[in-house]
DNA sequence: CTGTTAGCGCCTTCAG
DNA sequence: CTGAAGGCGCTAACAG
């Protein structure tokens, strides 16, 4: 149980006072290039030298405390434990690294009760912002943040009530392409699965996938989409299945991941020969898709460029409100396009 | 940018001294039933409303500057886009929740100075503990900890010169059973196909893999293990699956889930039967063994059950340090079942 | 170049 | 039941 080692051993063992200690150890290069507090070398090494003797460890409590900072920063996430959200955790999790801050993430399982918890945990902890994926209900927390001027930045998804920065894929565009395909490769049927989530990018994609058709001469394209639900049920997949193949769908538009795994799943039990009588594309990687032949083609969102940017943004903010500006104003969109990938 | 309400602007605001505002604050009750201070009920419930009033958030860097505690705890894991671990990270955050602790999360990606720096980085943050997944090569890294009596508790594998408290899966058993579902289903020419990694779990399934071949007679077990890296190179699984196929196998055990998405994949690129020319166990879960027929059976980490349990641990680890006491003694040893899957 | 000093916000002993 | 006061470890004026 050795005691922790404060900056005072140090200065009583190098026989300087603490300032000089802490001078040393913050030993900054001012925006000028020069350091910020001067300090002969002789002393500096010295102190150095005592610090990692002792292997000293400053106390970030402390210095938390005097600078008002934490270097901390927030991401609430769906879920951590689908792959989707766990590459964007990493991808955070090694950007926020890069800059010296640390990344603590939550998940939400797309409860605005979870959603707000997990702020609020973060918030006690002193994040300096978030980087978030809000639920579908959230605004008030959103509010709330807003008003707060937590810097905060929202990815994956966009909330016509809730203005602060906002990056994500072009979702109209990645359906465009998605629905071509399929019509290329000869589907005459086509219907969608999606989730049953209020959220901009399903929103998006559904919308999208309706225009498609409507242009298509369909007269009720609705009706060609069928909806799961985010914590489904195992039976509601292959409802969903008896229901394409009575209608005779041959392509399939499928609006995420997870989703597909269990019609391609349900497909399968069906004995439905996927990627002959049913073509299928869907959006966000699964190791499922190259199992087919051909593989089954997925819209991959371009994390990197939205994880940098939104990272990007999030120094900005911090930066901002750092020197009192008052961050509210802030509010600008991205959007990046996703790619087709047929492995 | 309105400034952090303090305990000293309810204090002035209620009507009362700061420690009357923090006594209420940390209502706390005592071993013994009974509050461990005695407020009156009408200042409490004033300066609880005022607390209210003013959205009081109370300061953590103070708190934790003030009681040498965070409740923050890290967890220190291999690759958090991996499925398995994404699975952990997330078990742990709400395990850490219930118990009011928050949970950081870092990614080594099997690299010994990734573990290292994230371990640093961690410990600057003044973590309480850690729940570790240590990468091979990280000896160095675990006695510190060790000797600087860092609450510190491993799962998923465990280390000979290591002497931490330890929580795993029964991985000889696992094989046991893994080994035998093949035999049964009449396979003849068993193969492994492992990691690279000489970590304990993967040198456990090994082992115990050519203890079954060697007592059904077979003369070289450890020439029917073919390893692939954990940074696979795409070529890696098309040479094992032509090895494998050269070598008459038929039925094959896979140590992990990464390896057997890759496995499959190119035994389905060479258009082998997969289920009928080979039959195939697994280790952990992935989306794709629901895709054959029969499915293809794996064995499953009781994931929460090791989680649990090193939280517990780690809890309590956490709580004799925290009365002053060495642990350095601590280092129980938990095993738990995998359970064989089959869809 | 170096030392002194005053807090950051909170908890907790010690007096009333 | 309530208040005053000290100090956790560190930083940043401000002096020298």
């Amino acid at each position: 149980m050795n005691k922790h080692i404060t900056i005072k051993d140090i200065a009583r063992e190098a026989g300087v006072s603490v300032s000089l200690v802490s001078f040393v150890m913050n030993n900054r290069i001012g925006a000028d290039g020069k350091r910020k507090y001067r300090v002969s070398e002789d002393t500096r090494i010295r102190v150095l030298e005592v610090a990692r003797r002792l292997n000293y460890q400053p106390n970030s409590a402390a210095r938390n405390l005097r600078q008002g900072r934490t270097h901390v920063i927030g991401a609430v996430l769906s879920d951590m434990s689908n792959i989707f959200y766990g590459s964007i955790a990493r991808q955070l999790e090694d950007i926020a690294l890069e800059h010296g801050y640390t990344l603590l993430i939550g998940s939400t399982d797309e409860n605005p009760q979870k959603f707000e918890s997990v702020v609020r945990t973060f918030l006690e902890k002193d994040v300096e912002g978030f980087i978030m994926v809000p639920t579908e209900g959230s605004e008030s927390t959103m509010e709330y943040l807003q008003n707060a001027g937590v810097p905060t930045v929202v990815i994956d998804r966009h909330f016509p009530y809730v203005h602060v920065p906002n990056v994500f894929t072009d979702n109209e565009k990645a359906m465009e392409t998605a629905y071509a395909t399929l019509v290329g490769q000869g589907a005459r049927r086509i219907h969608m699965v999606s989730y049953g989530m209020r959220i901009s990018s399903i929103i998006d994609r559904e919308n999208t996938f309706c225009r498609c058709l409507a242009g298509d001469g369909v007269e009720h394209p609705e009706e060609r989409i069928s909806r799961i639900s985010f914590d489904m049920k195992p039976e509601e997949p292959k409802l969903i299945v008896d229901h394409l193949l009575a209608d005779g769908c041959d392509g399939l538009v499928i609006a995420s991941n997870m989703p597909a795994v269990s019609i391609i799943k349900a497909l399968f039990q069906r004995k439905v020969k996927i990627q002959k009588d049913i073509r299928i594309v869907s959006f966000d990687y699964s190791n499922v898709y190259g199992l087919f032949d051909p593989a089954i083609p997925y819209i991959q969102q371009p994390l990197q460029d939205i994880t940098r940017k939104a990272c990007d943004i999030l120094y900005h903010l911090i930066e901002l409100r750092g020197e009192g500006r008052d961050i509210r104003g802030e509010n600008a969109t991205y959007v990046f396009e996703g790619t087709l990938i047929q492995e």
